[in-house]
RNA sequence: GGCUAGGUAGCUCAGCUGGUUAGAGCACGGCACUCAUAAUGCCGGGGUCGAGGGUUCGAGUCCCUCCCUAGCCA
C-alpha cells in the first residue's frame, strides 16, 4: 500500500548565502525523498525562503534596498545553489506569499478564538535614534558576571551566562551606536503550556530520535513557558490583524511557510489540501531540520498545529551540525564553505556520496574533513562502484554489444537483490551511511566476482568469447542492483548508467529482481571522474572569496534569525587571524589619478599613473573591463605602496591598486572621502 | 553555570540488551594481475576503546568522578 508523504526541510534564511550545513540537511531530505519515490510511494517535497524579521529589515537598510529586494535576491541565488546540487523540490516557496499570509493569519485566528492566545506588556530595549525595539542580539555591552566587553544582550561567550539585554552594563544598540532605553509594550503570547498534555503523549508516538526526546523531557522539566509571537513596528513581516501596529514574530509565521509552500503546490498541482493538514489524516508529514531549531519544532510547531485543529508532524528528523575538518565552520579558519564555492569546482555527487557516507541518522555533528572525502569518494564511487561497470564493458563490446542470455552465477546475483529490502529499511531509517556499507561490501564482492573469473584471460581464445560476455553480463548486472540501491544518493550518475543500459533499467527499487539480459547495450560512457586533490584544497583556501560572501550566521542550516546578527565579535588568537604588526606591514595610500591610458595589446590592463604626495608613480591594474580611462583622471584610488614592483610585458607595475570583487561581478574600485590628499596614510 | 550529545587504529567511522584473540573503509608495507579512470585482487603491520576509580566470573559496552569537543538554555 503506498504511503502518501509530505517532506520538508528548514526554510534558508534571506539574509545570507546557502553553506554547506544548508546543503547535507537539503541532501539528506533529498535522498530519502528521491528513495521514497523509488519505493512507489507517493512523496512531495517542499521548501521556502524565509524572509522576515530584523535582520532582513537592517540588512535591507544598510544595502539601500527594500527587504522585497533582498529576499528576491536572496530567493533566486538559493534557488540556484539547491538546484546546483540535485535538490529535488516539487516546489519552492516564500514565506512573503499570499499563501503564507493567508494561513498565518487563519492559524491565529484559531488559537485566539480558542483562548490559548495572551497579551501582557513587556520591557524591552528600545533604540531611541532608530525608533525601534531591538531584538537581544542587537545590543552589545560588558558581561555583568565577567566583564568581558562587547557581548550579546542574551548571553557571555566568555563565562556562558545568561541574562537579558538591560543587565549588560555599558550596553550600545548596534543598529546607531546609542544606548538603548527601556520602554514597555504589549506583547501577544502563544500558552503552549496548555498543550502540554497533548506534546507528551505525541512525542510518544511521534518516533523522535532517542536524544531529542531527552532534550524534550528537559524542557519539561523547566516547564512550559508562554511564547512571545508578536514585535512591534518597525517589523519585515505580517502585521497582526486585530493588533495594528504589530506583527507576527518570524518563527511564527516561517513553520506555517510549510503550509502555505504546500498550498501553492497544490494549487498548481490540483491536489487536495485538506487530506494533507486536517487532524486526522493518515498522510505522513516529515521535517527535517538541525538540532539547533528542535524547539521550534518539536514543541511550538505541533502545539500550533493542534491548537488550530490541524494534523501534526509524523516526525521531525533532527541532524548534527556540520564541521569542516574537525572546526565549526568559520569565516576566520576559512572552513566557511558555501554552496556557490563548491559548485565553482566540483561536481555535486561526490559531496552528496561524502554525505550520505556519514548521515547516520542521529544528531551527531558531522565531520567534513577534506582528505578523507578526496579519498572516499574516489576510491569507492571511481575505484570501486563505477570500477565494475567500465572494467565489464569492453567485453561486450567487443562480443557485438549486448548482453549474454542469462546469469552464468545466479546465486550470486541474487545475495546482491537479496538485501533489498535490509537497505531499503536503512533508508527509510535515514541511516545512509550504513546503507552505503552494505552496498560497497557488495562492490568489493563485485570486484572479486570478476577478478577470480579473470575475463581478460578467457577473452583470448575466440572460441571463449561467450563465456567472457557471461562474466561481463554477471558484472554489470551486479553494478546495475548496487547503482539502483545509491540512486537516491546518485541521480545524475544513475541517469547516465540508464543511458547506457536502458531508460526503464533504474525505474524503482524492486526493478533490479529481474536481471537485464539478452538486450543490446549502448557504449560504455564514462559513468563519474575523480576529485583532485589540489582542486579540493581551493575549497578553503581562497580567502578573497571567502571575505566576499556576506555576513551570514556561522552555523548549520536553520532559518533561525537570531543567528544572523550583524558583526561577530572578534576573538583573539583564532587560526587565520592577524595581529596588528602584520597589518602594520601594508603601506597603503590615498593616491590621485592624473593619467589613465588602455595598454596596447591587453584587453584587462590600464596604465595608471598616480600621485602619491611626494612622488608619482605607474601601476598597472586589470580594471579596463569595468571602467574606461577618462572616468579615472582625477579621483582617488586605495594602492598597497609597499608592494614590490612587478615587470610586466608592458612596463613595470609599482603598486597596486584595491578593488572590491566577487566572482562574475565585475570589479569595484575603492575610494575615499571627500577632504583625502594625495600620499595619505591608510590605517 | 544547568542540561544534552560525543570522545574506539594516522584519517573517517561500525561495535545491538556486558561474553571467546576489538572491526570496516581509506592511508601505509609486500605480492599478484593488466579487463578497468596508476583502477582491481591476495597477504600484512598498526589500537592500554579520553583519564581514574567501582560493580561483575567477565566491561569499549553498566555506575561514579574528572578532562576535552559540540550544541541548547525559548
Amino acid at each position: 500500500m503506498p504511503r502518501t508523504i509530505l517532506v520538508t526541510s528548514a526554510l534558508p534564511y534571506a539574509n545570507g548565502p546557502l553553506h554547506f550545513g544548508h546543503i547535507i540537511e537539503a541532501v539528506q531530505t533529498d535522498i530519502w525523498v528521491r528513495f521514497q519515490k523509488l519505493r512507489g510511494n507517493s512523496c512531495l517535497y517542499v521548501c521556502a525562503e524565509d524572509t522576515h524579521g530584523t535582520p532582513i529589515m537592517i540588512r535591507a537598510q544598510q544595502d539601500g534596498i527594500t527587504p522585497e529586494q533582498l529576499i528576491a535576491a536572496s530567493a533566486s541565488a538559493h534557488a540556484r545553489d539547491y538546484a546546483g546540487f540535485l535538490i529535488g523540490f516539487d516546489h519552492f516557496h516564500s514565506t512573503h506569499s499570499a499563501e503564507n499570509r493567508s494561513y498565518t493569519d487563519a492559524l491565529y485566528t484559531v488559537l485566539r478564538d480558542k483562548g490559548v492566545i495572551t497579551r501582557r506588556s513587556v520591557r524591552q530595549s528600545y533604540d531611541e535614534q532608530a525608533g525601534m525595539f531591538l531584538p537581544d542580539r542587537y545590543v552589545r555591552g560588558t558581561c555583568p558576571r565577567c566583564n568581558t566587553p562587547d557581548q550579546y544582550g542574551d548571553s557571555c561567550e566568555s563565562c556562558g551566562a545568561t541574562y537579558s539585554p538591560a543587565d549588560l552594563k555599558d550596553a550600545l544598540s548596534t543598529v546607531t551606536g546609542t544606548t538603548p532605553v527601556l520602554r514597555d509594550s504589549d506583547h501577544l503570547f502563544f500558552k503552549l503550556g496548555d498543550f502540554e498534555t497533548m506534546l507528551r503523549d505525541w512525542l510518544t508516538r511521534s518516533g523522535l530520535q532517542e536524544s531529542v526526546k531527552a532534550k524534550l523531557g528537559e524542557w519539561f522539566e523547566s516547564g512550559l513557558k508562554d511564547w512571545d509571537i508578536s514585535r512591534d513596528a518597525p517589523y519585515f513581516g505580517f502585521e497582526i490583524p486585530d493588533a495594528p501596529g504589530k506583527y507576527f514574530y518570524v518563527w511564527f509565521d516561517a513553520p506555517i511557510g510549510y503550509i502555505g509552500a504546500f498550498a501553492a503546490l497544490a494549487a498548481k498541482r490540483g491536489l487536495d489540501f485538506d487530506s494533507y493538514w486536517r487532524s486526522e489524516t493518515q498522510t505522513e508529514l516529515h521535517h527535517f531540520i538541525g538540532k539547533d531549531i528542535s524547539y521550534f519544532h518539536t514543541l511550538f510547531w505541533p502545539a500550533v498545529l493542534f491548537g488550530a485543529g490541524m494534523r501534526r508532524p509524523t516526525g521531525v528528523h533532527v541532524h548534527g551540525f556540520l564541521t569542516v575538518d574537525g572546526q565549526k565552520m568559520s569565516k576566520s579558519r576559512g572552513t566557511f564553505i558555501t554552496a556557490q564555492r563548491y559548485l565553482e569546482l566540483l561536481p555535486p555527487e561526490p559531496l552528496r556520496y561524502y554525505f550520505a557516507a556519514k548521515l547516520t541518522g542521529g544528531v551527531e555533528d558531522i565531520d567534513l574533513n577534506l582528505e578523507d572525502f578526496t579519498a572516499r569518494v574516489n576510491s569507492d564511487i571511481v575505484g570501486k562502484l563505477v570500477n565494475i561497470a567500465s572494467r565489464c564493458a569492453p567485453f561486450i563490446e567487443r562480443a557485438g554489444g549486448h548482453l549474454a542470455d542469462s546469469l552464468p552465477e545466479h546465486a550470486l546475483f541474487l545475495e546482491f537483490t537479496a538485501v533489498r529490502e535490509r537497505i531499503a529499511q536503512l533508508y527509510e531509517n535515514r541511516d545512509t551511511a550504513a546503507a552505503i556499507r552494505e552496498v560497497m561490501q557488495l562492490a568489493d564482492r563485485a570486484n572479486q566476482y570478476v577478478d577470480h573469473q579473470k575475463p581478460w584471460q578467457v577473452a583470448k581464445d575466440p572460441a571463449r568469447m561467450e563465456e567472457a560476455r557471461a562474466i561481463a553480463t554477471q558484472g554489470i548486472n551486479l553494478f546495475r542492483v548496487l547503482l539502483m540501491y545509491l540512486a537516491p544518493v546518485l541521480p545524475k550518475i544513475t541517469q547516465a548508467a540508464a543511458s547506457w543500459l536502458g531508460a526503464t533499467a533504474f525505474a524503482s527499487w524492486d526493478d533490479v529482481e529481474a536481471p537485464l539480459l539478452g538486450t543490446a547495450i549502448g557504449k560504455y560512457p564514462q559513468l563519474a571522474s575523480r576529485v583532485d586533490p589540489a582542486v579540493v584544497k581551493q575549497l578553503v583556501a581562497s580567502p578573497a572569496t571567502i571575505a566576499a560572501a556576506p555576513a551570514v550566521a556561522a552555523q548549520a542550516a536553520t532559518g533561525k534569525p537570531a543567528a544572523a546578527a550583524p558583526a561577530a565579535p572578534v576573538k583573539t588568537q583564532e587560526p587565520g587571524m592577524i595581529g596588528m604588526e602584520d597589518f602594520a606591514k601594508l603601506d597603503l595610500r590615498a593616491a590621485k589619478v592624473i593619467e589613465a591610458a588602455r595598454v596596447e595589446g591587453s584587453d584587462k590592463l590600464l596604465q595608471l599613473k598616480l600621485d602619491l604626495g611626494d612622488h608619482q608613480r605607474q601601476v598597472f591594474s586589470g580594471i579596463s573591463a569595468s571602467y574606461a580611462p577618462e572616468q579615472l583622471v582625477g579621483r582617488f584610488v586605495v594602492v598597497i605602496a609597499n608592494l614590490a614592483p612587478r615587470k610586466m610585458r608592458f612596463g613595470v607595475s609599482e603598486g597596486m591598486v584595491l578593488c572590491a570583487s566577487a566572482p562574475g561581478s565585475g570589479v569595484f574600485l575603492l575610494s575615499a572621502d571627500t577632504g583625502v590628499q594625495p600620499g595619505m596614510k591608510i590605517s
